[in-house]
DNA sequence: AGCTCAATACCTCATTTGTATGATTTTTTC
DNA sequence: GAAAAAATCATACAAATGAGGTATTGAGCT
């Protein structure tokens, strides 16, 4: 390894501060000097000695790491953060992208994980742990989020060609369009409707679509 | 041990679908019983017999992944897509997970990783590699919530009263229940409708709600 | 004072849809 | 191989819907 990646953690629990900057300077090509238990302090001095990735707390005393990262992005665009935390709050994560944060992980990742997510933030990448990108996901392109398993148990009672249909009705198509694309007469697809409602007990395909698209 | 997770491959070239057929099978805790070479095979056969995961590469001769996506997902909505590519093309990223795709990986992917990415993508996750990650993360703060602009500004055209009555609709109210809710005729309602139609340049009440909860 | 537009309301017509009953053929499952 | 479930199609009727046009009232704007 030529130049090590520099390293600042930001985070008030002295144990696993101490255990990550360990973690950090254990390992080859990764360097970290300067940590902080407070977010003025990290303000305050990364303002002046910039590194090359932050490793930053949300929950701090005083002023949140987030409130740390809008500060300091803009003086310094080139510094990465990466944001660690307990929870994948979805607010939270999102609040803290908006404010610059670069990577966000959760801090039960193994030290591996941890030190590969270090050097791929500083390659240009924006390592995350999957259940934050799934919110990321989810939220920013409005995709239905399924995410949980208890989600509409109701829609496992249609067969798989009622689904078909009813995934068909939910882009408006009416009867006949339906009919045509699925090489059936209109008969049989306004029978499948019927079965279909009479499954969701639903009378309309407005509420069906509703049902299907998980919007009850 | 629990169930396995079943997995789907969609992959044009023989030596890769292969390959990745056996690196599934061989791990413990995945089968892997559905492969497919084109979007359409995979779009008729996944319709009826859904996997729990489904490995899909962009760019297949015909259809492409993000289409046969854009049309399996809302028949499906458990079903987890893994979209597989060799480039981090900006505009296929936002593409497929508009389309309804929940994770995003680079073919060059360790097959230790691909088999974690599977994994946390079947527990609810949305694995990404870092450098699409940053791409999505990037244009989370550059182009503030665009989706819910254009959204925006399309209702914009409607009228208070227009939006009132559209929102009943998308309860699967009929034009009487919403006449009776309002008290107002159902002939006025229908009117109301009739324009919104125009407005939103839709013909049915499926699609008129689809508009308006932005499911376009 | 004149203009525009939203909201209200009615009429007509053709089409779509919801409901009901019944039947045949595949496919799945036991 | 029999029973159950799913998919197919037909006929029929009443209600709901979509597409046109027309008209009155009141609010807001110039």
């Amino acid at each position: 390894m030529n130049t090590p990646i520099i390293v600042a953690i930001v985070e008030d629990k002295d144990d696993i501060r101490q255990s990550l900057a360990i973690l950090v300077n254990g390992a080859d090509g990764f360097v970290c000097k300067q940590t902080y238990v407070n977010a003025e302090d990290a303000l305050d001095d990364l303002t002046r000695y910039p590194v090359d990735v932050v490793l930053m707390d949300i929950d701090l005393p005083g002023m949140n790491g987030i409130e740390c990262v809008r500060l300091l992005k803009p003086r310094h665009p080139d510094m990465q953060f990466m944001m660690c935390t307990i929870y994948d709050e979805e607010e939270k994560v999102f609040e803290a992208l908006k404010a610059g944060a670069n990577s966000f992980i959760l801090k039960r990742s193994s030290p591996a994980r941890l030190l590969d997510a270090i050097r791929e933030l500083h390659d240009g990448g924006s390592p995350m742990s999957s259940s934050i990108a799934r919110k990321v996901v989810g939220s920013f392109f409005n995709v239905p989020a399924p995410a949980e398993a208890e989600r509409n148990t109701e829609l496992d009672v249609l067969t798989p060609r009622e689904r078909e249909i009813l995934g068909r009705l939910s882009k408006g198509y009416s009867h006949k369009e339906v009919a045509d694309e699925l090489f059936v007469s209109p008969t049989t697809v306004r029978k499948h409707i019927f079965n279909i409602y009479e499954k969701l007990q639903v009378h309309t395909k407005v509420a069906a679509v509703n049902k299907y698209l998980g919007r009850v």
